[in-house]
DNA sequence: CTGAAAGCGCTAACAA
DNA sequence: TTGTTAGCGCTTTCAG
C-alpha cells in the first residue's frame, strides 16, 4: 500500500508537501495541491491513519462501555453518543461488559493502550480506583447512570433513588400495601439506589419491609421471569412487583401469566426505564421513563468539551442531574385501583 | 506518561528487552524480566498500542456497520460479533450508518485509514466498487444479509427471497387473496429480495399484482406506520398487509388499530425477522425468523479466518446461506381462517 | 539472553 | 511556498 514518501517521489515534492496538502492545504500553492491530489488519487493512497495517531497523539477515537446491548436502552444511549461523535469525526469503539466487572476492567485496559481520545462509561461496576487510574492517565471520561459522591468526574445520570420512590409510592397511593421489589444486579449503584428508594416510600408509609419480597435480578428478561415465578411460590405472594428495569418487568409479566393470572387484576406489575416494548406488551406497563438518548448526547458532548479543552490545562467536571417521570399505564392498574377507592 | 524508553532506562535494559517481556516474555530471563515487569508497576507504564500497531502493522480493531441500531436486530448481531473479537482480542468500531448510503462511505473511508483489520458489513447499500475498494486495499471483508452475485467475498445472509415467498404464500393458503406488501428502502438488495418473493407468490397463486399495494417503507415503525394508513385510506384497502420487517409491523398494527379496526379481525398484519418484540405485542406478530445472532457469529468467525490466513497468501470467500423461518402467530388470524376454510 | 539500531508512516519545527 | 529532518513509541533483525 502506498505511503506518503511514494506519493511524494512521484510527485515530485517532498513528504512535507503532501502532509500539507492533507492538513493544512491553505498553506500549499494550487498547482502543486492539484499535482499532489492528483498523484494521490493514481496510486490509490490511503493516509496511515496509525502513524498519524501516533505523531499528533490523538487518535480520534472515543470508547463507549455498556453493560448490555441487548437491553434496547443501550441502543439509545449509543444512538446519542454516535450522533455527536459522527459529526466531530470520531469513531467510537463499542465494549459490551456484559454486566461484568473483570470484562469490563480488562476493557478499560485495552482502551488505554489503544490510546482513546475519551471514554464513556455508562452504569459502570468499576472500582473507584479503576476510574481513577483513567483519570490518571488523563484521559477524558464522562459516567453515565452512576454518580460517585466524591469523586472528580463529568457524570450524567437520572435520579434513581427518586424514580423508584415514586413508582413505590404511586403502588402505595393508589391501594397496594405488599409490594415486592426485583431488584438489578446487587452489585451496581443504580440497584441500590432504586432500592433505596423502594424502601424508603415502603416505610414513609408504615408498611414494614419483607425480606422476602426483595429479590436479586439481572436485568434481563429471564431474571424477571424467575423472580416472579419465586414470588409466585411465597405463602404470602406480593399484589405487586415493582421491577428495577423493565426487561424483568416484562418476564415478570410473562411469569404472572403463565401460572394463569391476570395483570393487573390478580397482581399489578411496574417497571423502570420506558423502552419501547414496554408500551407494546399486554398490558401496557406502568414505567419510570428516563431521557436515554438524550443522555447519551450530553455525555457526549461533555466527552467532547473535555477532549477540546484538554490542552488549555482546564478541567471539566460537572455532575448532570437528569429528572425521571412516572409513566402510568394498564400494568398498575391504576384507573381500576382508583375507581375503587373513591367510589 | 511513561515510554518504553522511559522503563529500559530506569531498569538498567535496553528497549529490546522491555519490548521483549511484553511480547515474547519466554525468550528473558526470569530476574531480568521480573525486574522490568516491577518497573513498569511502579511506573504505571502502559504500552501505546499505536505505536506498536504501526510497527505490526496490525491495529487488533475490526469494523461494524449497521444501518440502524435502534432496530433490535442489529444488536444482536453484534452480539454475536462481539462474543467473538472479544474471546481473539480485538475490539470493535461501531459505525451506524442510519441507512444512508453516504454515511456508509464516509464511514469505510474513516476505517479504511485507521487500519481496521477487517470490515464487517450488514445491509449494506454500499455500491459495488466501493466494496471492491476495501478488497483492493487488501482487507478481510464480511458482508451480512446482502448477496452480491459476481463478487469474491464472504458473505452470510438470509434467503430474504425465500423467506418472503413463504410467508405471502402462507398467507394466501390460509385465504387471503389481497394481499398488500410495505417494502424496505428499495435501494436495499434485502428490500428487491423480499419484494421479488412476495411478487412471485402472488403472481404463483394466479393473483395479479396490483401497485399502488405495494408501498415503500423506511424500515422502522414510522414508515410501517404511515404505509399501513396509506393503505387504509385506498378505495380498496387489502385484506393483510405484508411489512418487510417488524418494526414496520409494528407501526402498521398500531395504525390499524387507531382507525378502529382488528387485528386480524379487520386487517391481517406480518413480519419479517422476529425480534423480541413481535412475540410482546397484541396480537402477537407471525413473522419470518432469521438467526441474526448466528448470523453475527459465523460472520466473525470468517473474518478471522481471513484475518488470521491474510499472511498465507490464502482466500477466503465463502457464501453462507442461512434458511428463514416461519413463525404463525396471531396476527394473520392463521387458526380463524383455517377454521373457516375446514368447517 | 541482551543490546544497538533501523524502520513502521506521519507531523511539524526549522531553515531556506 | 517548499524541503530537510527529528521525533512519535514500538518491534525486530542482527550481532554479540
Amino acid at each position: 500500500m502506498a505511503n506518503i514518501r511514494e506519493v511524494a517521489k512521484k510527485a515530485g515534492v517532498s513528504v512535507a508537501t503532501v502532509s500539507r496538502v492533507l492538513n493544512h492545504p491553505h498553506t500549499v500553492s494550487s498547482p502543486t495541491m492539484e499535482l499532489v491530489l492528483a498523484t494521490m488519487e493514481k496510486m490509490q493512497y490511503t493516509p496511515n491513519g496509525l502513524a498519524r495517531s501516533l505523531a499528533l497523539n490523538r487518535s480520534s477515537t472515543i470508547a463507549l462501555l455498556i453493560p448490555n446491548i441487548l437491553n434496547p436502552l443501550y441502543p439509545q444511549v449509543a444512538k446519542g453518543i454516535e450522533d455527536v461523535a459522527h459529526q466531530k469525526g470520531y469513531n467510537i469503539l463499542l465494549c459490551n461488559t456484559e454486566e461484568k466487572q473483570d470484562k469490563e476492567q480488562d476493557y478499560v485496559e485495552m482502551l488505554l493502550e489503544k490510546r482513546v481520545d475519551g471514554i464513556i462509561l455508562t452504569a459502570s461496576q468499576l472500582k473507584e480506583k479503576d476510574i481513577q487510574k483513567i483519570k490518571n492517565q488523563n484521559i477524558p471520561l464522562v459516567l453515565i447512570g452512576r454518580n460517585i459522591e466524591n469523586m472528580e468526574a463529568n457524570m450524567v445520570f437520572t435520579d434513581y433513588y427518586m424514580g423508584a420512590y415514586q413508582m413505590t409510592q404511586h403502588l402505595i397511593e393508589i391501594g397496594y400495601r405488599e409490594i415486592a421489589h426485583i431488584t438489578g444486579l446487587k452489585c451496581q449503584e443504580e440497584s441500590k439506589e432504586k432500592l433505596r428508594g423502594y424502601e424508603r416510600a415502603i416505610q414513609e408509609a408504615g408498611i414494614s419491609l419483607k425480606n422476602n419480597w426483595i429479590i436479586e435480578g439481572d436485568n434481563e428478561i429471564e431474571g424477571g421471569y424467575l423472580g416472579a415465578k419465586k414470588l409466585l411460590r411465597l405463602k404470602e405472594p406480593p399484589q405487586a412487583i415493582f421491577a428495577a428495569n423493565d426487561l424483568m418487568a416484562i418476564g415478570a409479566i410473562d411469569a404472572i401469566k403463565s401460572n394463569g393470572l391476570t395483570i393487573p387484576g390478580d397482581i399489578a406489575i411496574v417497571g423502570f426505564d420506558d423502552i419501547k416494548m414496554a408500551s407494546l406488551v399486554e398490558p401496557k406497563l406502568t414505567t419510570i421513563s428516563q431521557p436515554v438518548y438524550k443522555m447519551g448526547l450530553i455525555a457526549a458532548r461533555l466527552l467532547f468539551e473535555s477532549i477540546e479543552s484538554k490542552h488549555n490545562e482546564e478541567e471539566f467536571n460537572q455532575k448532570i442531574f437528569l429528572q425521571p417521570k412516572l409513566m402510568v399505564r394498564k400494568s398498575c392498574g391504576h384507573e381500576d385501583r382508583v375507581r375503587e377507592i373513591f367510589n
